[in-house]
DNA sequence: CTGTTAGCGCTTTCAA
DNA sequence: TTGAAAGCGCTAACAG
């Protein structure tokens, strides 16, 4: 085993003093050009790696960006997560990623966790129960961005879409479509995206006249498994709907696949659009958005905080738009 | 802004040594109960947060795993790291996760990034040309997995599909099925993992007695998109195949799309289950596996080296299995 | 069981 | 432009 070299060991390698070295290799320009040359041959030659845990502490500022989301497996939340990775690569530093299940629990545990690590900032698609922590956090000033779900009791940087806005007219968009019998079939209720969801469609339906039936919330984790088992009750059970609407993208996948196992007319109105929706033998009507934006937007709020703290918090808002597609097969 | 407590403040406050309350706060459990309490309770009071730089400097253990993948927004990547994280959050740590879309430029540079938080160990999809890295970063006993993809001239911990036989098995159930004419779509040929997929899929119709066609590659980025543009290009081309072997999840993906669109009997083997997989017109053999499983494995290897850095380098392959599915809508 | 002391590798401060 | 010295917050080593 090697010892990892340090600034020292570069430092001496090179003949100069250690400062010296530090200037070179963190990039100041005022060195002697010959001095530099050393030191960076030396670096070189040392396979010399800087350990960024000492400069932190010294310096206190960390290079990574924490980021606890609900599930790294979710397609939604890894291209969150990627949108993030987009903007922290751009201003040099790291991604740390972590997965709460959505438990309150979880995500104390991991927020003091990521926080052990110093990051600059967090982003957080924040659960119900851990707001006195993050408003702890926001108050030594850590840049926290709430993404996708709102926090609640604490004023911070929001990137969030207009969920019922876009459930409105996506429901509404089926109704133009004709169809008249809508089920929701909705995840969990401790996703807080949901709720505005779940009225959004209602009031669309309310408009048009047409009856609101009782929602399905999908038992059990947010599956695709579980979503198919809530949609097998819903197309056999005594009035089959003309249409459901699916409050994202796992349940969409799991009803899609039951729709079509049962072969039934049934249209999907989907908020998320979700892989090989365009080959539905049914329609779908997608309330689509950009999912990898919205990661970007949030970091990018982190990031424009972290230049200037005074900044009043933000919330934007991510365009949802409505797409038609499927029905391909027919 | 109030300044982050330390443990000097918590000990002080606890009226206690700075000793002590370390102890305390690291689980220590040879302390006198009233004293911890004290502790506890003082560090409750300055919602204390451990500095995990500070820590690792002295004792020269991080708690991170870092990981560098291709793309973060796949979800073949992205299950894999969920599975990383399964197994780090087990041993209480944390995952630092990169994109390096492949490229051995970018890949080099995130080795440096990662290697300078001093991980614990490093999970990584390799690519070529970063051997060189790999090695000395290896020598210096982090232990590094590769993870999907081969290394070249280094002998570490590996976990990877058994490409050729899978692939060729794939295709081999589809030539049961009555399929004669196949093509494959692989994608771009910087994959390692694609060679043994292309030329096992290559075998299984030799031994049939039918002709290899050559492979199609897709053009660009590893994305849907360009996949399905090459799917058009074979199926309206000159001669139609009856079949179509997908070397992965995005080319099927694209794959799926366009045979939909075309309204197409092309039967679809792929490697790498995909969503609606279940869903297709047409017969679909997946080459299926456990991804979540695999970065759990890769894991696994990497804490176990942790514990003993003697044990010989491990090669795991994870299994393949075949599914058949599709056809429903016919 | 508890406390003291030293020092991890780096950057900051200040002096030359 | 360069260097010396101090110290960030924590834990290892050792003494009591």
């Amino acid at each position: 085993m090697i010892r990892r070299a340090t600034l020292n060991d570069v430092a001496r390698e090179a003949g100069v003093s250690i400062k010296t070295a530090s200037r070179v290799l963190s990039g100041v320009e005022t060195v002697n050009p010959t001095l530099r040359d050393k030191v960076q041959r030396a670096a070189a030659g040392l396979d010399y790696r800087p350990n960024r845990a000492a400069a932190m502490m010294r310096s206190g500022r960390s290079d990574m960006v924490g980021m606890i989301i609900r599930d790294l497996s979710n397609p939604f939340y890894s291209t969150l997560a990627a949108g993030v990775g987009d903007i922290a690569e751009r201003h040099g530093r790291l991604l740390i990623t972590c997965s709460s299940e959505g438990t309150p629990h979880r995500q104390s545990s991991l927020i003091e966790a990521v926080m052990s690590q110093r990051p600059v900032g967090l982003i957080i698609t924040p659960t119900t129960g851990t707001d006195r922590q993050l408003i702890s956090e926001a108050d030594r000033r850590t840049p926290i961005v709430a993404v996708d779900e709102l926090p609640t009791g604490i004023n911070i940087d929001t990137v969030t879409f207009d969920n019922s806005r876009g459930s409105r007219s996506g429901v509404a968009t089926a109704v133009k479509l004709g169809r008249r019998n809508f089920v929701t079939i909705s995840a969990g209720p401790q996703l807080t995206t949901m709720g505005p969801r779940v009225a959004g469609a209602a009031e669309a339906l309310s408009a048009a006249g047409l009856p609101v039936r009782p929602t399905v919330d999908v038992i059990g984790p947010n599956t695709t498994d579980t979503a198919r088992t809530a949609a097998y009750s819903v197309l056999d059970g005594p009035e089959r709907p003309d249409a459901i609407f699916c409050t994202n993208n796992v349940v969409a996948l799991g009803v899609a696949e039951a729709i079509v196992e049962r072969q039934a007319d049934v249209a999907i109105v989907s908020f998320d659009d979700f892989s090989l929706s365009s080959t539905m033998p049914v329609p779908v009507i997608v309330i689509d958005h950009d999912t990898r934006q919205m990661g970007r937007a949030a970091a990018t709020l982190l990031f424009a905080r972290l230049d200037d703290p005074q900044l009043a918090p933000q919330h934007l808002r991510i365009a949802t738009s409505i797409r038609l597609t499927g029905g391909l097969q027919r």
